[in-house]
DNA sequence: CTATGTAGAGGAACCGGTTCTGTTAAGTAG
DNA sequence: CTACTTAACAGAACCGGTTCCTCTACATAG
């Protein structure tokens, strides 16, 4: 491999003459030109690793996300990796299969790679979490969850909730069944559920039931397979939108119509709700602008400004044909 | 920072005594408690780029990817994810927004940043691709595309062509239109058509119609949308399953029953045909194997190992509602 | 003409590790 | 008791850069 030295010998020049040469300047032209030759004719290019051990600055950002194959990740990533090579920094991405464990891992060796920051995917946040987040002194960003004493970006899920409970209430719906994740997650598991039940409770008779899955398509498939044929609910408010298209797969499979037999709506926007049918009426979130302003606001934080604890993305409900009056049989 | 210096003042050793202790071994237990005692009060971790500078390996596997919002992509991730863990490399991922210019770009960034390998998913593989590739010194491995004196990992596009083409005969079609991609795609735009067209070809008297569109959904739909109304074909062989989901979209759209009017399939095995009704026929490509085949010939290709230069992924046809015989009417 | 400032360049120190060389003390063989 | 090994460790060199310090030559001001 070609290095620093080598351009110098061959230019005969001292290395710092180079070393000036590639940053700042003060070169004369006539040295400035043997080197670029020289450079040229080598094809050499410096090495990071020397680079960043001196400068103790990597230009890498760390991410974090719990898995590979979901569509609001990646509309996310998408986001941040526009605006990261826009700032010139690499990007370093793991994937912790939804394991605890293996986060806690992986914010550490992210931390060891002397990343510049981290953007961490949060789902659920433990204890063990923060703390091994407040051990490291990297700069970090939780995207999706909230945490006391750590920078964060969220959704607006409690009112994303409120605004499909006054929705449905709207249409003449009383009788629905949530179809919620576990509570480990509190943004998806309770805040939206939450904005949504607090939206519907006012109005006397309604009536919420709940019924608790994952996040994965398959399970809630499964489910809606056992409670569809006994459900009395009108409405059903699903999650997520994946939960949603798996329920919208069972009923078809069980012979129902929507949303003549049910009304169904889930969260996200994601692009499948647009290409089954009926289309599914959902919250659309603003996954892409998410990453954008995640990786503007770590960028800040690793300069050292003040920056606000949290920060929330709105979001809007867009209605499609999955959803309908309630009109009594 | 706490450096290794650090640690031996502290401990009252040298420093190459703490790194023997970090390293190999020879170290008397004495002193190694002392070590590891202060190693553990001061939370201790070694520079990865100090390491990386002098033992002139980073222990990173870079990986290119057209776009981030690929089902198939993903699942492929997901393998390389799987088994560059095992393997103890840390992955770095850049996006290339189906731009050439920056594929460019990224293959010189990972070469720069000193990684062991790379795995580039190819879309369309130009001269230039090929020049860049052979001019960094860095094991590089092509998945989707071959390309002559590079290592590639390939679907077994053709056959899978050929399967479509051997199951449309069997159920008595005879007029095919085949929504491809462009042919820059040697992979899926000309391999995976051919097998098709070299299929049903033989058959006396059998149709194909050509169309071609580009991966994305919603061009797709567009498309659709123009040309099912005066479509005459009893079958429609799209490219992707992407495809296939934005057609079955419009078709739905237009008030055609599927496989009723004409029968559909797909290349892939996405997940989304599963979720949409009919569910959609097509071949399933082992993504997640491919991912896992990828990394262990990369790795045999960093340890100079002698390695095929190609390799085939084979693939099963999956037959689902959206194809059915073909009845005269 | 002398004093002062400045551009350009070389040399050395440094970043935080690993590894090679050399030294010492203790153990073992004869 | 002497000669030879060897375990344990210190010290220095090195990896490939950046940066600080110093020196020289030349230009400019007074």
């Amino acid at each position: 491999m070609v290095t620093i030295n080598d351009i110098a010998k061959k230019a005969g020049v001292a290395k710092s003459t180079v070393s000036r040469y590639l940053n700042n300047g003060s070169v004369s032209l006539d040295t400035r030109r043997k080197i670029e030759k020289i450079i040229e004719e080598t094809g050499y290019s410096p090495n990071n690793f020397a680079r960043s051990l001196k400068a103790q600055k990597t230009n890498m950002i760390g991410v974090m996300i719990p898995r590979l194959n979901s569509a609001s990740t990646n509309e996310v990533l998408e986001g941040i990796d526009e605006m990261t090579r826009k700032l010139g920094y690499q990007l370093i991405i793991t994937n912790s299969d939804q394991n605890n464990e293996r986060e806690y891992e992986n914010i550490q060796t992210l931390a060891k790679q002397k990343v510049e920051g981290v953007i961490m995917f949060a789902r659920e946040l433990t204890p063990t979490h923060i703390e091994t987040v407040s051990k490291t002194q990297t700069p970090f960003l939780f995207i999706g969850q909230k945490a006391e004493g750590i920078h964060s970006i969220i959704h607006q899920d409690y009112q994303a909730g409120s605004k499909i409970g006054a929705y449905a209430l709207e249409l003449g719906h009383r009788h629905f069944l949530y179809v919620g994740v576990p509570e480990t997650d509190r943004a998806v598991g309770v805040d939206r559920r939450q904005g949504f039940i607090d939206a519907v409770r006012p109005v006397n008779g309604t009536i919420v039931e709940m019924i608790e899955t994952d996040f994965s398509r398959t399970s809630a498939y499964q489910k809606a397979l056992k409670f569809l044929p006994e459900m009395e609910a009108t409405y059903v408010v699903c999650a997520t939108d994946n939960i949603a298209v798996a329920v919208l797969k069972a009923a078809k499979e069980l012979g129902y119509s929507i949303p003549e037999d049910f009304s169904l709506s889930g969260f996200g926007g994601y692009e499948a709700t647009a290409y089954v049918s009926p289309t599914i009426t959902t919250v659309s979130y603003p996954f892409r602008e998410m990453g954008i302003e995640a990786v503007n606001k770590l960028v800040r934080l690793i300069g050292k400004e003040e920056v606000p604890y949290i920060s929330e993305m709105s979001n809007e409900l867009v209605i499609n044909q999955s959803t309908d009056f309630f009109e009594k049989k």
